[in-house]
DNA sequence: ATCAATAAACTCGCATGACGAGCATAATTT
DNA sequence: AAATTATGCTCGTCATGCGAGTTTATTGAT
């Protein structure tokens, strides 16, 4: 994110500040990715000797990063411990906004939620939903104090250079997020990006995975790596966008043939020769048990193979995960969609296809995955030192 | 690359072994990136102070890894000097195998590209090329001994986890390269991402770069902050193979309705009802100033126009970059590219698109980007310990 | 019970790269 | 010739990681 250091000015991040709490941020991150991990086990996966381990978890310990519990003796020799997230440790806020409803919750380094609040929106004015979370957060910090080091804000919308630039669910157009919390970091991320940033991480860490999702319209995220690929201002992942669709049919993003208004409720309506309904979604989920709709929404389950297999032939994912409804899709009518999968791979790749998954998180992808996003922001130099100066004044 | 070093042994890079040395490799990619960078320059660009910069610039002198000579005195205060490959530092040897004939080259840190040889093979034995490949490294490591540090070789094959899978232009299927110089790193490359990434590193660096480029197909890469982005095992940028074409019309991959088929000579000959041509290359060549087929190569502009807006959408570039005979292409029907590009963008997209420009690399792209990735496996602290071993020895 | 075996934590001297303040140097400007 | 300016150089300091050796806590055998 930073370019051109050499015109903005003395930031001089200093390399050997920059160096210095590597080991100290790589163990983080693995307590992070393994709450729980053994610091015998931690030692030997960073790479580093029993002697540097000792010295990296008495610093963290003593700047409340990480706690160490005695680990249940297995086996001969010395017991080893278990590496936690310390109980005063940092925290980052993360909020959800979905169509009718928000939810604020805290995640600590483990990646346990605790809920804090949630409240609907009949109204679409983002001011005044922004200003409901406002308050949600403002709560949390009182609560949590200076332990909160990021807010995340995970949104139906497209996000484009930290902006909502676009939400047609949330009826919202270019709407900018002032900072929650004042002095801490703050991002923003479309829902279907931190939901796939949080499958990825969590269910096949160091992969690289393809996750779409279908709710009204398709989208996702490639993580290569544990990095999400969201280009340069960071509204990739638009997949639904592709013209993998009907060629001509009008799309409400502005494009023609795009996939979006192939695979889901809207596409099932039309197939059935049905106007286009107020809420595709719910009409999609009645349309998956409606035997009169078998064949329309065959031919999703079919365009999202046919999709998903072209998405595969570009980014070479090892794993291609579904999300939302796309499960469903698929397995209403399976045989049609592997078919479909199977015909849009190039041959090459059908030896060794990548391995399609439903995705288990649940409802609590989105802020699991802003939980990701945020946490990123705090496991940085600059988060530490923050950290250590926000505890030593 | 490396993964699950738990299981796999003490690999034991070590922290220490590994920071050690950032300080220099920054150094080196940047003389590197921008050759004959002052060290005043360098120390400012790097965040570091002078002391440091000597440092370091000593220590790469004396290992023959950087020359500094005097910098012609620009206005007061001490004149500084500027920093350059060694006359004797390390050096990688590229490949290029293209349809018709090979090229050898080599490359030293800034990238300057010496020839060393070419041939041509009319018969496709991979077995028979790669051993002339083989004579002409041989030489050339002969000529330069343990200078040469890694070897990277490009070629219009698919690549996956490091062999030449398929070669439609080549008639290869699942070659394996056997190590050209014994001891030295390899990397494969498909010449499309290598392109891509001269491209991208050497005329925008830093962006994010969708490089797109016809020969016969079309095909390229995404490279996202200098990084090639090619999935798990190296096939990404199978652009081609996404239905962006005629539903339905089969494509010698084994998909259907590939944009590969939609955008070159063959998709001119068919728009033009005549039959598959033999070298759709030459064929295309011939189409774009052939007044006849004026209507047809539109066909093939508006497809490019939509396709590459469609991966806009999804990737969400900077830059994007056409290669090959994809310029021509837009240049002989700009106005059917534009609207089709323009409306394949999302509306959103459509105020601040990404650049569209030519790339300039000419027919070097292929071994300079080869030098690219070769130079990524120098650049390392492994590359750098190994070159200072093979000095003290 | 006692003692060997085992695995892991702890101690401590060492190497190293980066830092930064102060000094030296080589150009331009006055 | 002197002042100014930008840069390179010297050197004492520091934090991190290393690694060999030591200690500690557990299991299992005698």
């Amino acid at each position: 994110m930073a370019q051109e250091s050499g015109d903005t000015g003395p930031i001089r991040v200093g390399r050997a500040e920059a160096a210095r709490w590597s080991g100290a941020l790589d163990l983080l991150r693995l307590v992070r990715a393994r709450p729980g991990v053994t610091r015998a086990e931690a030692a030997r996966v960073l790479g580093v000797g029993s002697g540097t381990a000792t010295e990296i978890c008495s610093r963290l310990r003593a700047l409340d990063l990480i706690a160490e519990h005695p680990a249940p003796p297995s086996g001969r020799g010395r017991p080893t411990t278990t590496l936690h997230a310390h109980p005063d440790g940092p925290l980052v806020a993360v909020v959800d906004i979905r169509q009718a409803e928000w939810r604020v919750a805290v995640a600590d380094l483990e990646g346990a939620l605790s809920e804090s609040a949630t409240g609907r929106h009949g109204s679409k004015r983002p001011e005044q939903v922004l200003a409901a979370v406002g308050r949600a957060l403002a709560a949390v910090s009182a609560r949590h104090g200076s332990r909160i080091r990021a807010v995340a804000v995970s949104a139906a919308a497209t996000v484009r250079n930290g902006r909502f630039v676009q939400s047609s669910v949330l009826g919202w157009r270019d709407v900018e997020v002032a900072p929650l919390l004042p002095g801490v970091p703050q991002v923003l991320g479309n829902d279907a990006t931190l939901a796939g940033l949080a499958e990825a991480r969590l269910a096949h860490p160091g992969k690289s995975v393809l996750y779409l999702t279908i709710e009204v319209g398709i989208g996702g995220v490639f993580v290569d790596g544990d990095r999400a690929v969201t280009g340069a201002t960071g509204a990739g992942g638009e997949f639904g966008h592709t013209p993998f669709g009907e060629p001509g049919l009008p799309c409400p993003c502005g494009a023609t043939g795009c996939w979006d208004v192939a695979v889901d409720g809207r596409a099932v309506a039309r197939h059935r020769g049905e106007p286009e309904p107020d809420d595709p979604r719910a009409y999609l989920i009645d349309a998956l048990v409606d035997p009169g709709s078998r064949a329309a929404v065959a031919e999703c389950a079919t365009s999202l193979g046919r999709g998903a297999a072209g998405l595969a032939n570009v980014l070479d994912p090892e794993v291609i995960a579904f999300g939302g409804l796309a499960p469903e899709v698929r397995r209403a009518a399976p045989d049609a969609f592997a078919a479909a999968f199977e015909a849009g791979l190039m041959g090459f790749r059908r030896d060794d296809p990548p391995a399609l998954i439903a995705s288990g998180l649940g409802p609590d992808a989105f802020l699991l995955g802003a939980a990701e996003a945020a946490f990123d922001e705090v496991l940085t130099e600059h988060g530490l030192t923050t950290w250590i100066e926000a505890r030593g004044a």
